[in-house]
DNA sequence: CAGATTTGTGAATATTATTCTAAAATAGGT
DNA sequence: ACCTATTTTAGAATAATATTCACAAATCTG
């Protein structure tokens, strides 16, 4: 159920770093660049899924081919009590917020939100996070370029 | 021979929310749920990617499953003049940051960074932003629980 | 509406995924 | 060290998928 024990070796670290910057590369080429059998590296990669280590493959996709090009920060003071998250569920749940976080000293949130102009931006934070009970105050960062968007995280190398 | 037209239809609508959701559908699967020759996805997705509409491909891993627990949001003022952004490549040369955005009014960054604790967020601004010529500021915000991170986008639906 | 281009189908072939059994490796306990 | 239980891997066999290609259908364009 949960994520159980964690105990990766540099196999799985090896399939990782592979799956982080291609999730279509096929098992078979995996196997190939880690000197296996196709079905030893099947099964890690099944024991990944199961223990949660790798959560799941999604696509990159263009926001600007989409005429998502707006992205903007927004800091949200909320009456939430600390420890209850009632608003953050909420706006977990608008498809424009791509990214939620609780953060600390403002008693706030911190959401990332993508729309396609400023328009897009008012329209949402008028009839959207408008109609949220609990918001208190916001205050919006407008990106105006972006140099760099990845999830990848640093994955440990046998030599170091 | 960057990114050319982009006229997409729905069936590209709809490749595109299976692939976001699921980067490791297989194109029978795909031909199968479209109603299509595996051949016909086979080419559009290839186009998908030419196009760079796709960008890539990869497996969201738990942060948590590699030691990488502490995410923070720094904002960092710079002496790069307008339109410049010698700091913004820097910083995107540093593997814990993911993100680097040049934000709207503060003439800064902003920067997502995970790193395994607190201790390791201070190495990092010590020894690695702290070599950076151009850094003026910055300002750190922690967070303490992340409700929701992703990258879906909006995909326009044939209803809709 | 004709010619040209793009997109799709369907079949054939190459490649890969998946399953399974037995061997090898590993971990624990004595 | 040794034995046993458990985990992991290899290898072969089979099912499924990927990929290619020729031709048909659909769609532009002028």
């Amino acid at each position: 159920m949960g994520k159980l024990e964690i105990s990766l070796d540099h196999i799985d670290y090896h399939i990782l770093r592979i799956m982080q910057n291609n999730a279509r590369t096929n098992n078979a080429d995996i196997a190939r660049e880690l000197g296996m059998a196709p079905s030893a590296i099947l099964e890690r990669v099944k024991k990944l899924e199961q223990k949660e280590v790798i959560l799941q493959y999604n696509a990159k996709i263009n926001p600007v081919a989409l005429d998502q090009n707006l992205l903007s920060f927004i800091f949200i003071k909320t009456s939430d009590i600390i420890g209850e998250q009632g608003v953050a569920y909420l706006l977990a749940e608008i498809p424009e917020v791509q990214e939620v976080h609780d953060i600390a000293g403002d008693d706030g949130y911190l959401i990332k939100v993508r729309t396609s102009d400023a328009a897009g931006l008012v329209d949402l934070m008028r009839n959207t996070l408008g109609k949220i009970e609990g918001i208190i105050s916001t205050r919006t960062t407008i990106v105006l370029e972006t140099v760099k968007e990845e999830q990848k995280l640093v994955i440990p190398t046998p030599t170091a």
